[in-house]
DNA sequence: TTGATTAACGGAGAGCCTCTCCGTATTTTG
DNA sequence: CAAAATACGGAGAGGCTCTCCGTTAATCAA
């Protein structure tokens, strides 16, 4: 059906569809860029309707771009991969050992993670839902995530069973841990050093 | 002005005031009940005018009883809490040694906090806060904690340089993680290895 | 008992949020 | 410069939290 009669598509590459409209494009784009800034002093739990109006467009036009938030949300996030891809290619040249770099990069992930308060919470649910808007975002992270494990594991530095997701989400939990708000550096160490070493001391 | 002259108070133990009318105690009963069955197969996101309604009264007499969710949370959890304490009695008189009875005890907590939906995200706020009605709830669970790590840690089963509190905020950072909805029961393994041992291998 | 007093009830409704629908405005195309 | 297609905006439906206050029920004093 894709292709089967009648229509002279000009561009191959965008099959039939008109190429984005001028306002469109400049307004998703202003809404991102805004979302980004609430997100940032307001953490994700501003209201839609509070980023239409600050981005001043209606509500119907902010979720014709975005139906969800986590559309919205992924969507900032997104602007922001690019320096996490670099930052792992850094690491990964900069590292005395695939253990250290392993442990360089869950900071970098726990980071990343904890952009905007709240964050932990949709990323969380992503994991579980095939067709999050999230779930792509993320993907690339645990998929990386992964390599650097396999590293630390081939090189004797990491334990085995254990896989990207898990360590992944292992590091969302403590990311997610430390957006309590009584937490202070203390209590961010501490968490590091248990997912590192655990709790256990073997005898 | 709290006792000043006049009054001759019957009963010194509740110093002025009334005994609970009757009806009052029923409604908050019924109310905790309700509560809980709906925490039970809704998690704790159900609306509370949906409680008030199922449970039979005025949203205004579900407020008076409970001004807060939080406040109906803790008072579900309480409910419970005698059985953990048991629990705890138990683990410590069965357990081979201090470390086995730390293992057992985080086990028992994390089952505890994700006994309902959603739970975990209020319990890790309410570490923040200093006069949340859960906080009191959970803090009886941090001392125990405390005191079995002390334990552990004694013995030489339990690294030093960590406190009940962060012990007991990884487990529930853990148990958030678990509340995932793709979170199979290797999952769980894992996350618990994780806790217990880390990923980092010594060389 | 009974009337007075006080505690508690209930639900209407204010205020906020999400999300949809459709008449209107703007852009693109021929 | 129409005509067609696309996107805009905001009113408003529906749901939630939480308050306020007129009404009702329990308790107390005589």
């Amino acid at each position: 059906m894709t292709s089967a009669a009648g229509g002279s598509p000009s561009h191959p590459s965008s099959s039939v569809t008109r190429p984005i409209r001028a306002d469109a494009r400049r307004n998703r784009a202003r809404i991102v860029e805004i979302a980004e800034l609430a997100f940032t002093d307001g953490g994700l739990d501003v209201s839609m309707d509070a980023i239409a109006k600050w981005a001043g467009v209606g509500a119907g036009t902010l979720y014709r771009h975005f139906p969800t938030r986590d559309a919205l949300v992924a969507a900032v996030l997104e602007n922001h991969q690019p320096d996490l891809s670099a930052e792992a290619e850094v690491i990964q040249n900069n590292s005395v050992d695939s253990g250290a770099a392993l442990e360089r990069w869950l900071d970098a992930v726990s980071r990343w993670m904890r952009a905007y308060e709240g964050l932990p919470e949709p990323l969380r649910t992503a994991l579980g839902e095939q067709d999050s808007p999230l779930r792509l975002t993320c993907q690339e992270v645990i998929d990386t995530t992964g390599e650097f494990l396999q590293a630390a594991q081939k090189d004797g530095h990491a334990r085995e069973g254990l896989t990207g997701r898990n360590l992944y989400l292992a590091t969302l939990a403590a990311a997610w841990a430390l957006g309590t708000p009584s937490a202070d550096g203390s209590t961010g160490h501490e968490l590091d050093d248990l997912l590192r070493s655990g709790w256990r001391v073997d005898s």
